[in-house]
RNA sequence: GCGGAUGUGGUGAAAUGGUAGACACGCCACUUUGAGGGGGUGGUGGGCGUAAGCCUGUGCGAGUUCGACUCUCGCCAUCCGCACCA
C-alpha cells in the first residue's frame, strides 16, 4: 500500500472539522496554555510558504502542549482593517468589505490545507462590527480616563473634574500635554467649551494639535512606526511634517511601566532592546536659565543628562518649532530668523534626514545667563534642535558633545574644556570620563560623581530638578481614510461628546466613492447622514493598530455581547503563554497592546498586566529569484554559464517553469506571449538560470504557493520541511530542491508500517536497540520541542526512523509511541498510522510518551582525572563500571601512580551519563 | 555613531567545554528494475597516499583549560534595529 498523501490529507482534514477537535472549552480541571499566531492581513495576493512558518511552529507546539495534558487554546483570526483594501476600492469602486471577504474565503482555505489545529469557532475579523464594537468601547474608556502620575494608573475624569472643582489643579498631578495651573473658583466658572478643551489635557484618549506625519499621497497621518525614512511603510510614498488637530493616545503616560515591565517577560534580548531603545529613558536634569530679550526676562527651561558640564555652556540652542523662538528674536534679527525658518520649513523631513552633517542655524538675537555661572550666553535657533523632545531648547557644551561642537565650529563660538588633559581641537570629548576641571565646585572630581553633585546642587539652589525623560511619544490615532473603525465621538456645539455606549458599534457608513471630499474632508463626509442627534460625527476613522491592539483578549470569550471578555473568561485563559509573530511589529503593535492591555489592567477589565508572557520571532523566508539573460535587442537568451561573452540584459523568470535552476524551455515559451519564439543558447544542451535572493514577491516571479507544495508533496512535508529548513528565528531562502528528503523520511515512516501484503506491525517484545532508539528521540524530542528546535527535532525522527528500519522494527511497542510523537510535524499521516493500529480516538486525545533514561546508557564515558584540583588527563571506560572499578583503573594507570604515590586521594564524581570526574586530593 | 545578532563543507545546517561537520540536499560509484524524477548499498571538508594511515581544518589574533566551534579579551566582515533624543 502506498503513501497516498492526498486521500489521506483530505481525509483527517475533515475528520477535524466533523468532530471538532480543536474546539477549546474553558476547564478548571486543566491547566491552560495559550498558543497564538500574530493574525494576518488577508492580502489579495494569498498566501505564500513564508508565511505558514510560524503558524506551524505554534501548530506544532500547540498540538504537543495538548499531548502533555493542557487545555490548549489556538485561535485564529483576520486583521481586516487597512490601506490595501482601500486603495483597491479606490480604484475598482469596489466596496472593501467585498474585497477582504473574498480574500479571507482564499486565506481560509490555503490555512484549511496545511492541517492546522486552530479552534475556527473563536475566530475573529477586526472589521466586523461586532468585533470593532469592543474597539470603540475601549477608545471611549481612555476618552473617560486620565492618568494619575502618584497611583501611576488610569483613572476616570469624573474624579479629576472633581478634583477640580474643590482644589483646581493643586492636588493633581496626571499625565498631560501641557502643565496648566488653576483654582476651583476659576474651574467652576468656566463654561463647558472651556471644561471640555481643559480636560483634552488630561484624557488618555485626547485630540490635540501636533506636528504629524502627514502622507499627501495617501491623503492621511501615519504613526511614528509606519513612516520609515521619510516614507511610508505602506506603498512607500514621501511623508512630510504637517501641523494638525488629531486624535491620539496618551501612550506616553505609560513609558515607564512599559519599560520596567519589559523585564519580566520572555522576549529575546533584541527585541526587548528595540522596545528600550523605542521608549528611551534618560535620566537627567531639567533646569532653569533667564532669557533675556532686550529688557524682557524669561525663564527658559532645558534638559540635560550631563548637567556636570554647566560651567561650559557658551550658548544655548532652540528648535525651530519651539515656542520660545517668537519670545526671543530680537527686533533686530527679525529678517534674518524669519529667512531661516523659511529655509528650514521648506525643505521636506527627507531632505533633512539625508542632510545630517550639515549645520544650519540663526543668532536670536537673545541672551541666556548660565544660572552657576553667571556667563551671558547668545540663544541660537538650530533645527539640530527637536521640538519634540525634551523641552525643545538646549545648554550647548561644545566640548563635550559633538553636535554642539560641529554648531560651535561653524559659527565660531567659544569651546571650553571641563575634563583634565581632554584634547578638544579636533573633535569634542564626549565620553563620560575623566577629571573635571573649569567647573568651580565640581574641579576635581570623576563625572561620575559630578552629575549628581551638579544636579544636587541644582536642586538645593532651585535652580531645577531631577527628571525623567522618555522618547516614546504619543501615538497619533486618527487617520483620514474610510476603511477603518468609526470613532463613537460626536460634536455638540462643537464640543467633542462620547456616544452612549448603548449606540455601539457605531457602524461605518455607506460612501459613493472612497476618495477625500473636493473639499478635502476624509471620506467619511461623503456619508448622507454622519450625524448623531443632529450633530455631525467624526470623520476620521481609527488606524490599524486600533482592531490588532486587544484581539488575543476577544478570541478568549469572542461571542460575548455584554463584555469585551467575561472576567470567567479572562481568569481563566490571563494571557498569551506563547506568541508568534515577526520582528517587524517590535515598535508598533507590540508597543500598542502592551498599552492598551495596562490601560484594560488599570480599569480592572484584564487581570493580566501583560499580555505576551513568551515571544519568539519567526525569520522572514526570502524568495530565491531565477534570471534569463537576453542578448540586447535579439529574442535570443543565452545560459548562465555562457552569458558572459554577450551583452545581455537579467529577466526574472517564473520560478514555476525552473527546475534546479534548469529552464524549462517549453514552458518558457508559452510563459508569456513575448517569448513564443525565442531562442536559446545553450550549455551542455540545458538551459541553466541564474539566481538571487530576494523579498517573495509577485513582482519578481519567485513567489511558490503552499497550494502547490500541498499537491504535489502533501501538507505534512510542508510542515516538515519548512521546520527543516534551520532555526526557527532565522531568517533564509526558500529553496525547493530539498524538499524530496523529509518527502522520503515521510514515505520510510510509511514502508515501517506497511509491507508488500498491507499492514505489518507485530506485537513481540521490543529489542534493547529498539527500545534505545525509540527512548533516545523521545528524550530529544521533548527538550527542543520545549526550545522550540524544531530543525533538530526533525533530524532526530529521521535518525530514528532510518535506525528502526536498519533494525527491520515492526513492533507496535516502538512504532505506536513513535508516531504520537510525531504528531505535532505530520498530524495527518500520524492520524492515519494511528488508525490503522486499531484506535478509535484521534491521536490528539493520546499522551506524549514518557522517556525512560534506562534505555539509553552509553556504553563508554569519559573519565577526567584531576589532581591538586586542576584535571590532569582523561580516559575512557566502559560505563557499566562501579566506582571502585573505575578507581583501581585509574590507579593502576602509570601516570595516576604518580600522583597517587605522593599520598594523595582519589576522589570520584559521578555524573549520570557524563564525565566523571577523578578528583585527586 | 549607539544597540543587538551572526560568522562551521559545494548548499541548508548539527554539536551540556569532551571523536567537528550529525541529519538532509547535491554529487560520484555500484545495485534492483522493462524503464524511471522509484527502492537499496557505499563514498563525499581540504592535502598527501593504492591502502592502512598521516597532516590540516569552525572569520582573524591572543588568552583560560588536560581539552575550545563553544568561555574571556581585541580586531575584521555581514545582517537587523535606532539614529541630530541634549
Amino acid at each position: 500500500m502506498e503513501y497516498d498523501f492526498r486521500k489521506i490529507e483530505k481525509k483527517w482534514q475533515s475528520y477535524w472539522y466533523e468532530h471538532q477537535t480543536f474546539k477549546a472549552v474553558e476547564d478548571p480541571s486543566r491547566p491552560k496554555y495559550y498558543v497564538l499566531d500574530m493574525f494576518p492581513y488577508p492580502s489579495g495576493a494569498g498566501l505564500h510558504v513564508g508565511h505558514p512558518l510560524g503558524y506551524i511552529a505554534s501548530d506544532i507546539y500547540s498540538r504537543y502542549k495538548r499531548l502533555c495534558g493542557f487545555n490548549v487554546l489556538h485561535p485564529m483570526g483576520y486583521d481586516a482593517f487597512g490601506l490595501p483594501a482601500e486603495q483597491y476600492a479606490i480604484q475598482t469602486g469596489q466596496h472593501p468589505a467585498v474585497t477582504t471577504e473574498k480574500n479571507i474565503a482564499r486565506y481560509r482555505e490555503q490555512l484549511d490545507r496545511i492541517g492546522f489545529s486552530y479552534d475556527w469557532s473563536r475566530e475573529v475579523r477586526t472589521c466586523d462590527p461586532a468585533y470593532y464594537k469592543w474597539t470603540q468601547w475601549a477608545f471611549l474608556k481612555m476618552f473617560d480616563s486620565y492618568y494619575d502620575n502618584r497611583l501611576q494608573k488610569a483613572r476616570p475624569v469624573s474624579e479629576l473634574v472633581d478634583s477640580f472643582s474643590r482644589t483646581g489643579t493643586r492636588d493633581i498631578d496626571a499625565a498631560c500635554t501641557k502643565e496648566l495651573s488653576f483654582t476651583a473658583g476659576q474651574w467652576n466658572s468656566m463654561t463647558d467649551r472651556e471644561k471640555s478643551d481643559i480636560l483634552m489635557n488630561y484624557r488618555i484618549a485626547y485630540q490635540g494639535e501636533t506636528s504629524v506625519n502627514w502622507c499627501p499621497k495617501l491623503g492621511t497621518v501615519l504613526a511614528n512606526d509606519e513612516v520609515k525614512e521619510g516614507y511610508s511603510v505602506r506603498g512607500g510614498y514621501p511623508v512630510e511634517q504637517k501641523k494638525m488637530t488629531q486624535w491620539q493616545l496618551r501612550v506616553s503616560a505609560y513609558a515607564a511601566r512599559l519599560l520596567d515591565d519589559l523585564e519580566d517577560l520572555a522576549w529575546t534580548d533584541s527585541l526587548k532592546d528595540m522596545q528600550r531603545n523605542w521608549i528611551g529613558r534618560s535620566q537627567g536634569a531639567e533646569m532653569v536659565f533667564k532669557a533675556y530679550n532686550g529688557d524682557l526676562e524669561y525663564d527658559m527651561h532645558i534638559f540635560t543628562t550631563r548637567a556636570d558640564t554647566v560651567f561650559g555652556v557658551t550658548f544655548m540652542v532652540l528648535a525651530p518649532e519651539s515656542e520660545w523662538v517668537e519670545k526671543l528674536t530680537s527686533p533686530e534679527q527679525e529678517s534674518a530668523v524669519a529667512e531661516y525658518l523659511n529655509e528650514v520649513k521648506k525643505r521636506t523631513e527627507r531632505e533633512r534626514l539625508a542632510e545630517t552633517k550639515k549645520v544650519t542655524g540663526v543668532f536670536s538675537g537673545s541672551y541666556a545667563v548660565n544660572p552657576l555661572t553667571g556667563n551671558r550666553v547668545p540663544v541660537w535657533i538650530s533645527e539640530y534642535v527637536l521640538a519634540g523632545y525634551g523641552t525643545g531648547a538646549i545648554m550647548a557644551v561644545p566640548a563635550h558633545d559633538s553636535r554642539d561642537y560641529a554648531f560651535a565650529r561653524r559659527f565660531n563660538l567659544p569651546i571650553i574644556p571641563l575634563i583634565e588633559g581632554c584634547d578638544v581641537s579636533e573633535s569634542s570629548f564626549d565620553a563620560k570620563e575623566g577629571i573635571m576641571c573649569n567647573s568651580g565646585f565640581l574641579d576635581g572630581m570623576t563625572v561620575k560623581e559630578a552629575i549628581p553633585a551638579a544636579i544636587d546642587y541644582v536642586e538645593k539652589h532651585g535652580i531645577g530638578h531631577r527628571k525623567i525623560n522618555y522618547r516614546l511619544r504619543d501615538a497619533i490615532f486618527s487617520r483620514q481614510r474610510y476603511w477603518g473603525e468609526p470613532f463613537p465621538i460626536y460634536y455638540k456645539e462643537g464640543i467633542p461628546t462620547p456616544l452612549p455606549s448603548s449606540e455601539l458599534p457605531l457602524q461605518l457608513p455607506e460612501v459613493d466613492k472612497y476618495l477625500p471630499t473636493e473639499s478635502g474632508e476624509p471620506p467619511l463626509a461623503r456619508a448622507a447622514d454622519w450625524t448623531y442627534g443632529g450633530w455631525p460625527l467624526e470623520k476620521s476613522t481609527m488606524p490599524g493598530f486600533a482592531g490588532s491592539s486587544a484581539y488575543y483578549l476577544r478570541y478568549m470569550d469572542p461571542h460575548n455581547d455584554s463584555a469585551l471578555v467575561s472576567r470567567g473568561a479572562d481568569e481563566y485563559w490571563r494571557n498569551v503563554d506563547l506568541y508568534i509573530g515577526g520582528t517587524e511589529h517590535a515598535t508598533g503593535h507590540l508597543i500598542y497592546s502592551r498599552f492598551w492591555n495596562k490601560f484594560l489592567y488599570d480599569l480592572g477589565y484584564v487581570c493580566e498586566k501583560e499580555p505576551f508572557k513568551k515571544l519568539i520571532n519567526q525569520g522572514m523566508i526570502q524568495g530565491r529569484s531565477n534570471f534569463v539573460y537576453r542578448i540586447i535587442n535579439t529574442n535570443k537568451f543565452v545560459s548562465y554559464g555562457l552569458k558572459d561573452g554577450y551583452d545581455t540584459t537579467e529577466i526574472h523568470v517564473d520560478v514555476n517553469i525552473v527546475h534546479n535552476d534548469r529552464l524549462d524551455i517549453d514552458a518558457f515559451r508559452k510563459w508569456m506571449p513575448d517569448f513564443a519564439d525565442a531562442e536559446f543558447i545553450l550549455e551542455n544542451g540545458e538551459y541553466i538560470c541564474g539566481y538571487a535572493t530576494e523579498k517573495m514577491s509577485k513582482s519578481m516571479f519567485n513567489v511558490v504557493n503552499p497550494d502547490m507544495i500541498c499537491d504535489t508533496y502533501g501538507a505534512d512535508t510542508l510542515r516538515l520541511y519548512e521546520m527543516f529548513l534551520g532555526p526557527l528565528e532565522q531568517s533564509k531562502p526558500w529553496d525547493t530542491k530539498g524538499i524530496d528528503g523529509v518527502h522520503r523520511f515521510l514515505k520510510r515512516l510509511w514502508r515501517l508500517f506497511y509491507g508488500k501484503d498491507g499492514l505489518a506491525v507485530t506485537d513481540g517484545k521490543p529489542l534493547p536497540a529498539e527500545l534505545k532508539t525509540l527512548h533516545k528521540l523521545i528524550g530529544k524530542a521533548r527538550t527542543d520541542i520545549e526550545n522550540f528546535s524544531f530543525n533538530t527535532t526533525v533530524s532526530a525522527f529521521m535518525i530514528a526512523v532510518n535506525e528502526l528500519y536498519d533494525l527491520k522494527c515492526s513492533k507496535r511497542a516502538i512504532l505506536e509511541p513513535l508516531i504520537i510523537l510525531l504528531s505535532p510535524f505530520a498530524p495527518h499521516i500520524s492520524e492515519e498510522l494511528w488508525e490503522a493500529l486499531g484506535h478509535k480516538e484521534s491521536i490528539s486525545f493520546a499522551s506524549f510518551p514518557e522517556y525512560d533514561e534506562r534505555y539509553v546508557v552509553e556504553d563508554s564515558c569519559t573519565y577526567a582525572v584531576s589532581f591538586n584540583g586542576k584535571t590532569r588527563f582523561t580516559v575512557d571506560l566502559p560505563k557499566d563500571m562501579s566506582r571502585e572499578a573505575v578507581e583501581s583503573e585509574v590507579r593502576s594507570l602509570d601516570q595516576t601512580m604518580k600522583y597517587v604515590g605522593d599520598g594523595n586521594i582519589v576522589k570520584i564524581i559521578v555524573v549520570p551519563g557524563k564525565i566523571v570526574n577523578i578528583v585527586v586530593k
